[in-house]
DNA sequence: TAGTGGTCTAGACCACCTG
DNA sequence: AGGTGGTCTAGACCACTAG
């Protein structure tokens, strides 16, 4: 049972992406909405709130609402905090290009004092260490580590991390949602190891984004560092007022 | 008159940063809140949902609402989308460190295709191209162009660009609040010009910011683009789920 | 079962914009 | 003045977590 206000938002979505409403177009007024899909307007304006957030509409009082310019590039968004689909790379991929993984490095190890406070566990528990290199269309775009509390997942089959989602797979195995991420991003280089997993000359620009995902009840499953080629990926960054 | 729900976040925020509440605590549930500053539990989840949006606390359905670890760093953030002070270099800063501005260039120039479609204005319009490098504690940290339509703004006194805060005197000269930011933001490498002004090697890694700024009534006033040292910039980026 | 957050209603009044 | 978004109330019921 989704909620409201979300099938309400998607559905709006899906048409301004269907072009059924253009860029600059004025929408229906919040109160004639709410009468088209037979909610209050309280509700009506939780989904609309969302669209703005996601950047598909701007609302100015007294005026209206409007189909904002939708930025498209051929490089992909990183997680701008506002996105449906931040959980994990091949979810957010799958639909427009062909996602695929190379796993390096599969082992069990100490969590050590940093991952484990990162993890919210203590230093001497074991963690899943995981290490993939990504690719798009065949082409290797970004590295990605990952630490897991082998106290969350047991074990984890290496099918999963060459083809499937890391995070369905989490998802399926604990039988909670993904619920929470939180992370920094910063410009460094690549260095020469990594320049060399995803066959790329060295010292080339990257975005690293390190970060922790927690499940629904508020459980961290996951401490994360990707590096991500400064050439295929940006990021999507919008703020509303008050 | 601010809203309520702003009021309510800002004082819980404050409590969390005054450790009145710390970190892992649980604080008080929506009901006995709502209660204790005479609003409904409506307008109360609304100053909740905000804190969680900026990283403040987390929510846990069934459990209740916790202080979440504050990420603190000897580095800057850059905008993260939910942050109450995106509002300019300036505003961001100067309760913190000591910010200045050296400026290089103020001219007037035709606005040319591009930087036209971006401001929603004609090509042949005129724009002020402003560029200056922004100080912390009187160390060059990022370069910033803007390009400003003149039909906006007639005159930019030099004073403001060296000292002031060039967002709230657009907003005193139109008498509008800022209201919309939007922009893509990604890794690159500081060239020699660059690296000039900001007094530093060449080649080194930057964060660089291209973004539109809007007014209340939906007008663009501002085109900018900033070149962020990496090793000064990072971006907090927290995404909550459903 | 008691307590928590999640969603929703049916109204009301305010602030802003345009003709 | 009439239409728009912005805020708020006073309830109600649902879904989840814990003891």
């Amino acid at each position: 049972m989704t909620a409201r206000y979300i099938d309400i938002k998607n559905s709006l979505k899906q048409a301004i992406l269907n072009k059924e409403y253009r860029v600059g177009d004025k929408i229906p007024s919040e109160r004639e909405l709410a009468v088209r899909f037979e909610v209050t307007r309280v509700t009506l304006q939780k989904a609309m709130h969302m669209l703005e957030q996601e950047g598909f509409i701007e609302r100015i009082h007294g005026k209206g609402m409007f189909v904002t310019k939708v930025i498209e590039d051929n490089v992909y968004l990183l997680n701008n905090g506002t996105s449906d689909s931040i959980l994990g790379f091949s979810r957010e991929f799958k639909d427009n290009v062909k996602v695929s993984s190379r796993l390096i490095s599969l082992k069990t190890r100490k969590a050590g004092e940093y991952i484990a406070s990162q993890l919210d566990i203590d230093e001497k528990d074991d963690v899943h260490y995981i290490r993939r290199v990504r690719l798009v269309d065949n082409i290797p775009v970004l590295i990605e580590d990952s630490y897991i509390p082998c106290a969350m997942i047991d074990i984890i089959p290496e099918s999963v991390l060459q083809n499937g989602s890391l995070y369905e797979y989490i998802e399926n195995k604990t039988g909670r949602k993904i619920k929470f991420y939180n992370s920094v991003i910063e410009a460094s280089l690549f260095d020469d190891t990594l320049s060399a997993l995803l066959e790329s000359e060295t010292g080339l620009p990257m975005l690293k984004v390190s970060g922790i995902t927690k499940l629904e009840d508020g459980k961290t499953f996951n401490y994360s560092i990707s590096y991500n080629r400064a050439d295929k990926f940006k990021i999507k960054n919008s703020w509303v007022g008050k």
